[in-house]
DNA sequence: CATCCGACACATC
DNA sequence: GATGTGTCGGATG
C-alpha cells in the first residue's frame, strides 16, 4: 500500500467500531513494511491484550507489543487524553512498555515511558505519513523502541532547576534575609512551578506573573498567589485558583526581589518542572539552601539502587507474600462462586437452586473482603525513615507501596473484581529529620512524588486542598530527646533509612562536647566510642525487640561491622534477627570517602510456622547465619586476646605539633659544638619512619627533636637549638590542647609511649608494620629508629616470629579481624584484634624467648624461610649496583641509602613494597609460599590447607588457649 | 595511658 | 578530577 492509498483510505474517516481499529493497525503495518499481530505472534504481540479481563469492557490495550509499546484507539480525538490514562494505568500488567500510544486514526500519538528519563511525545498526523520521516519513526517504535529513550534523564533536568534556585536561594541570603525564611519561599515557589507544569495551577498562571513583574511589583504578586492558593475559593482576578494546604501556603508571605532574581525565576520557569525527581530534588535543594550544607555539596544522598535494595527486602517483600496469600484467597473463592453460580444456573430445583446462589454470593463477598482487606491493610502501613532528610527513602517508599496497590488492583481486576481508585497515600510515611529545612523539603517532595505518581499512572491527583498537612515528617533529633532520655520513635511497622554518620571522633567537634555527653548518657547500654549511626542502629533494635516494629533496614559505614560499633549489632546478631546484610558496597555519591554496609533486622518472632523463617542473605547469597561482623560462615567475632601476645605489640608515638626537622637543620645540629650541658645534640636528634616510608613511597629521610620521657624542661633548655625550635614551633599550639598533661608538657612528645620504649629496650632490630596498608607486610627496622602512630612495632629481633608474622595464616587472620580504611577498602591491622587474638604456634608464642626454641626445626625452618624472604625483598627495593651507602654526618645513625645517579633515582622510586606486592613476581610469590609451608608445619598442619579450615583452627587454638 | 578511627586526606596521575 | 593508598591526633575505656 502507498501512503497516497492508506491516506486516502483513512483520512477523514474516523473509527466506526472496534473492528474498524483492527483494520487500520493492520493496514498501517502494511504500510510500514512490518508484519500485523497474528494468531503466532500471541504472547509477544497482540490485540486486545487483557480481554481476558472479566469486568468486561476494554482490555488492558488495543495493541501491545512486548518491551515496545502498548497502543490505544479511540474513536474521537478528544478522548485521546482518556485514552491515554488508561494505558498507562495498565502499563503494570503490560510490562511497562517503553511508548504509550494512543491514536484516532487521524493523529497518532507517542509517548515515551522511560524510567528515569524525562518523557517526550511525538505526534504524526495522518497526512504526515506521506513523509518517509515519520513512517521511519513509527517502524521505529515497533523495530527498535529502545531508540526513543530520551538522551536527558529526570536527574540531568533536576540539577539544572535545583542549581538555578541554589543560586536564588544564595542571593536572597545575601541580600539579608534569614536562611529558614528564605527556604520557606524559595519551596513555595518550587511548588507552583511544579504545580502549574502539571495544571494544578490553571494557565501557566505563575509563569505569566513572574513574565508580567518587576522587583517593585513581584513580592506583592506573590502575596495575592499565595493568598489565593491559601484558602478555599481563593482567585487572583476572576482565575479561581484551586485550594493548596500543607502548611506550605499557610501565609502570604513573600520576599522581594531583584531584576537579577526575577531573571533567574523566569528561566526556571520555562523548565518542565512537571518531570522532576522528587526524591533528587530534595537532596540537591537542601545543599543550596542550607547554609550549613553549602560546603558539602556533592554531599550524601542515598541513590535511588542502594534504596531500593533496603526497600524491597524490608517493606515490599513481606506485603508481597500478603498479597500472594490474599490473592490466592480471591481465585479460590471466585471459582467457588463460578462452579456455584453454574450448580444454580443447572439445578432445577428452586430451593437448591437458591442455596447455590446464596453460597455464590458468599464466596464472592469472601474474595471482595480478601481484596479490600488487603487494600485496608495497605493503607495502614507505616514506614518510618526516623533520618529521613530531605525525603528521599519515604518519595521512593511511597510510590513503591503505591506500585504495589496498584499492582493488586489490576490483578484483582483481571479475576472479575472491581478496580477501587488508589488510596495509598503520603499518610504511609512516616519521618523524623532534625534540619528544619530538609524536613520542610520532605514533605514538599513527597506530596510532588504523590501527585507524579498519580499522573504517571493515569489518575487525577486529588484536589481540595490538593496538599494535605504533613505531620507524619516530625522535626526533632531521632536519637536525644529534649529530657536527655532516647527519643521515641512512632510506632511503625518498618523502618528504612540512611542516619548520618559522624565518626566517634569527631562528635565533640561537629555535635558539641554537651550534645555528645548527653547523648552517650542517654544511651548507656552502647558503648561511648561508637559513630553516630550507631545509635539509630540500637534504637531501630529497641523498637523490634518492643515487638513495635516488624523490619528494619538501614545504611551505616561499613564501620559498623568492627570496633566499638559491632557491638549494637551483637544482640540481633544474637537473636539470629539479621535476615539480609550487604557487608561491604562503595558508595556512589562522588566525593563522599566512604564504603557502607547495609543491615536489615527482622523481629525474631516474624517466622511462622507456615512461613518459616526467611533465609539470611548476605551480599546477596543465601547462608545460614549472619554474625555481628556481617560475616556468615566461621564466627570470629568471640576470640579472646591472649595473655601470650600482650605487651609484645605497640603503636608508635604521635608527636602532636611539629617536632620534625628537616634533615639540613638535624644536620647542622648534629654537626654542632657541645651544647652547655656537655652533651652533643644527638641525645635528642632521631631519625624516624612513618607508614608511608614502609610501604608508598621511598623512605624519606626524617628526623624529629624527641626529649622523651624523663627530661624536664629546664634540662632540655641546654639543647639550645632543638629547645628553641620547640619554643618557637610546638609550645603555642600545645598551650590550647585540650589535655591537661599535653598543655604541660608542651617540650615532649603528644605520647611517651613509655611501654614500646621499654619493649624494644636494646633490641639491634624490630619488626614493624603499617597500621593501614593495602598488603599485610612486616619489615624490620634498626635499633634506635622511632616510629609514628601510623605504624605498629613488635618488639621481637628473631626470624621465626617475622616469618609467622608474614605467613598466609596471619594476613588472614589479620583481614578477618582487623577492620578497613576508605574507598579503597584497604585493611588496617588493630593490635588487639589482630595481634593479640592470633595464636602463635604451639612453642613459638611471644612470651618465649627466641633462644629458647632456637634449637627447635620448626622455628628453624620458618627462620630460614623469613631470613631469605627479608634478604631478597632487601635486594630488590635496594639493589646495590643503584644504591650506595653514605654514612650519616655523625656516629650513632643508620647509613643514608643514596641512588648512586639520576637514572637509578627514577628506576628506585618504582621500587616500593605496595607496588611490589601489587606485582607479587613469581620469585616472591615462591618465597612466600616456602614461608607458608614451613609454618603450616609449625602448627602440624598440611602444606596446602584452605584458609577457612586455617582460621577455623586458629579460632580452636584461640579458644583453648584463652580458657573458652 | 594505649588503642582506634576518620560521609577521610592528600599525593599523583 | 579521578585514582590510589595510608597521616595524625582526639577521644574513650
Amino acid at each position: 500500500m502507498t501512503p497516497d492509498a492508506f491516506i486516502r483510505t483513512w483520512s477523514g474517516n474516523p473509527l466506526s467500531e472496534r473492528s474498524s481499529a483492527q483494520a487500520h493497525f493492520i493496514a498501517l503495518c502494511g504500510l510500514l513494511g512490518v508484519e500485523p499481530p497474528s494468531p503466532t505472534t500471541a504472547g509477544r504481540f497482540e490485540f486486545e491484550k487483557g480481554a481476558a479481563k472479566t469486568t468486561g469492557g476494554d482490555g488492558w490495550a488495543d495493541v501491545w507489543l512486548k518491551d515496545a509499546f502498548a497502543w490505544e484507539y479511540k474513536k474521537a480525538k478528544a478522548d485521546l487524553d482518556a485514552a491515554y490514562a488508561q494505558v498507562q494505568r495498565y502499563a503494570p500488567a503490560l510490562d511497562n512498555p517503553p511508548l504509550l500510544i494512543v491514536s484516532d486514526t487521524q493523529e497518532i500519538v507517542i509517548r515515551t515511558a522511560f524510567t528515569g528519563a524525562v518523557q517526550e511525545r511525538h505526534d504524526i498526523a495522518i497526512e504526515d505519513l506521506r513523509g518517509a520521516d515519520a513512517r521511519d519513526l513509527l517502524r521505529r517504535a515497533f523495530q527498535e523502541p529502545r531508540s526513543f529513550r530520551p538522551r536527558r534523564t529526570r536527574a540531568d533536568l533536576t540539577e539544572d532547576a535545583a542549581a538555578t534556585f541554589a543560586d536564588l536561594a544564595l542571593r536572597l541570603r545575601q541580600a539579608g534575609h534569614d536562611a529558614p525564611v528564605v527556604a520557606h519561599f524559595v519551596n513555595r515557589l518550587v511548588f507552583c512551578m511544579f504545580a502549574e507544569d502539571v495544571r494544578l495551577l490553571p494557565e501557566k498562571m505563575f509563569e505569566k506573573m513572574v513574565f508580567a513583574s518587576d522587583p517593585g511589583t513581584f513580592e506583592e504578586n506573590c502575596r495575592t498567589l499565595f493568598a489565593a492558593m491559601a484558602h478555599r475559593g481563593g482567585r487572583v482576578g476572576f482565575t479561581p485558583i484551586p485550594w493548596f494546604n500543607g502548611g506550605l501556603f499557610d501565609d502570604d508571605a513573600a520576599l522581594p526581589v531583584d531584576a537579577g532574581d526575577i531573571a533567574m525565576l523566569r528561566k526556571a520557569a520555562k523548565m518542565d518542572w512537571s518531570q522532576i525527581d522528587a526524591s533528587l530534588l530534595g537532596t540537591l535543594f537542601e545543599r543550596g539552601l542550607d547554609p550549613g550544607k553549602r560546603s558539602q555539596l556533592g554531599a550524601h544522598y542515598t541513590d535511588a539502587a542502594k534504596i531500593m535494595q533496603i526497600v524491597e527486602p524490608v517493606v515490599l517483600r513481606p506485603l508481597k507474600t500478603e498479597w500472594d496469600a490474599a490473592r490466592a484467597t480471591i481465585a479460590a473463592a471466585l471459582e467457588e462462586e463460578r462452579a456455584a453460580s453454574a450448580e444454580a444456573a443447572t439445578t432445577r430445583a428452586a430451593a437448591k437452586a437458591g442455596a447455590a446462589t446464596r453460597r455464590a454470593n458468599r464466596a464472592h463477598d469472601r474474595a471482595t473482603r480478601a481484596h479490600l482487606g488487603f487494600l485496608e491493610r495497605l493503607r495502614g502501613v507505616r514506614v518510618l525513615d526516623p533520618a529521613c532528610g530531605s525525603g528521599n527513602f519515604l518519595n521512593l517508599t511511597l510510590t513503591a507501596l503505591k506500585d504495589l496497590e496498584h499492582r493488586a488492583n489490576l490483578d484483582a481486576e483481571a479475576m472479575g473484581l472491581p478496580r477501587p481508585a488508589p488510596s495509598v497515600g503520603p499518610e504511609c510515611v512516616v519521618g523524623i529529620e532534625l534540619s528544619p529545612y530538609a524536613a520542610e523539603l520532605a514533605r514538599v517532595s513527597t506530596w510532588i512524588a504523590e501527585i507524579q505518581w498519580m499522573r504517571r499512572n493515569g489518575f487525577e491527583a486529588s484536589t481540595d486542598p490538593i496538599l494535605k498537612p504533613l505531620g507524619t515528617i516530625e522535626c526533632r533529633d531521632a536519637v536525644l530527646a529534649g529530657d536527655g532520655t532516647p527519643a521515641e520513635w512512632p510506632e511503625a511497622e518498618f523502618i528504612v533509612g540512611n542516619p548520618p554518620f559522624l565518626g566517634n571522633k569527631r562528635m565533640i567537634a561537629e555535635l558539641g562536647e554537651d550534645y555528645a555527653k548527653a547523648l552517650r548518657a542517654a544511651w548507656p547500654d552502647v558503648p561511648g566510642g561508637v559513630d553516630l549511626v550507631a545509635y539509630w542502629v540500637a534504637s531501630a533494635w529497641r523498637a523490634v525487640e518492643a515487638g513495635r516494629t516488624r523490619r528494619v533496614g538501614l545504611v551505616t559505614t561499613n564501620s559498623i561491622r568492627g570496633g566499638a560499633n559491632r557491638s549494637v549489632l551483637a544482640a540481633p546478631a544474637e537473636a539470629g534477627a539479621i535476615f539480609e546484610a550487604w557487608s561491604d558496597e562503595p558508595w556512589t555519591v562522588a566525593g563522599a570517602a566512604v564504603r557502607v554496609s547495609m543491615v536489615m533486622l527482622a523481629s525474631p518472632g516474624e517466622a511462622t510456622p507456615e512461613s518459616g523463617a526467611e533465609t539470611p542473605r548476605l551480599d546477596g547469597r543465601e547462608v545460614d547465619r549472619i554474625a555481628a561482623d556481617l560475616t556468615a560462615g566461621l564466627d570470629l567475632t568471640g576470640a579472646f586476646r591472649l595473655e601470650e601476645n600482650e605487651r609484645v605489640c605497640f603503636q608508635g608515638v604521635k608527636f602532636v605539633g611539629r617536632f620534625d626537622v628537616t634533615r639540613e637543620l638535624a644536620a647542622d645540629w648534629l654537626k654542632a659544638p657541645k651544647n652547655p650541658n656537655g652533651r652533643p645534640n644527638s641525645d635528642v636528634i632521631r631519625r624516624y619512619v612513618t607508614g608511608n616510608d614502609l610501604t608508598k613511597q621511598r623512605p624519606a629521610e626524617r628526623w624529629v627533636i624527641d626529649f622523651e620521657a624523663d627530661r624536664t624542661a629546664d634540662e632540655a633548655s641546654f639543647y639550645e637549638g632543638p629547645f628553641e625550635r620547640i619554643l618557637s614551633e610546638v609550645k603555642r599550639g600545645r598551650d590550647t590542647n585540650s589535655r591537661k598533661s599535653r598543655r604541660e608538657n608542651w617540650w615532649k612528645h603528644g605520647e611517651l609511649n613509655r611501654g614500646m620504649r621499654s619493649a624494644l629496650g636494646d633490641l639491634d632490630r624490630f619488626i614493624v608494620t603499617a597500621e593501614v596498608s593495602k598488603h599485610r607486610a612486616f619489615l624490620w627496622l634498626d635499633h634506635g629508629m622511632l616510629i609514628t602512630g601510623s605504624i605498629y612495632a613488635i618488639a621481637r629481633d628473631d626470624d621465626t616470629t617475622f616469618g609467622i608474622l608474614h605467613s598466609r595464616f596471619h594476613e588472614a587472620w589479620s583481614l578477618r579481624m582487623g577492620t578497613f580504611l576508605g574507598k579503597g577498602n584497604d585493611p588496617r591491622y588493630t593490635p588487639s584484634t589482630t595481634f593479640e587474638t592470633f595464636p602463635f604456634p604451639e612453642g613459638l608464642t611471644p612470651d618465649i624467648p627466641a633462644a629458647n626454641y632456637a634449637g627447635d626445626p620448626r622455628a628453624q625452618a620458618i627462620a630460614d624461610a623469613a631470613a631469605d624472604l627479608n634478604h631478597k625483598r632487601e635486594a630488590w627495593l635496594n639493589p646495590p649496583d643503584l644504591v650506595r651507602r653514605v654514612p650519616e654526618v655523625v656516629e650513632g645513625y643508620p647509613d643514608r641509602l643514596l641512588p648512586i645517579d639520576d637514572t637509578a633515582a627514577k628506576e628506585l622510586k618504582k621500587r616500593t613494597l605496595t607496588n611490589l606486592y601489587n606485582a607479587r613476581p613469581a620469585w616472591l610469590a615462591g618465597l612466600h609460599a616456602r614461608l607458608d609451608a614451613a609454618v603450616a608445619a609449625a602448627y602440624g598442619w598440611p602444606e596446602d590447607i584452605a584458609e577457612d579450615d586455617a582460621l577455623a583452627r586458629l579460632l580452636e587454638l584461640n579458644r583453648e588457649r584463652s580458657g573458652q
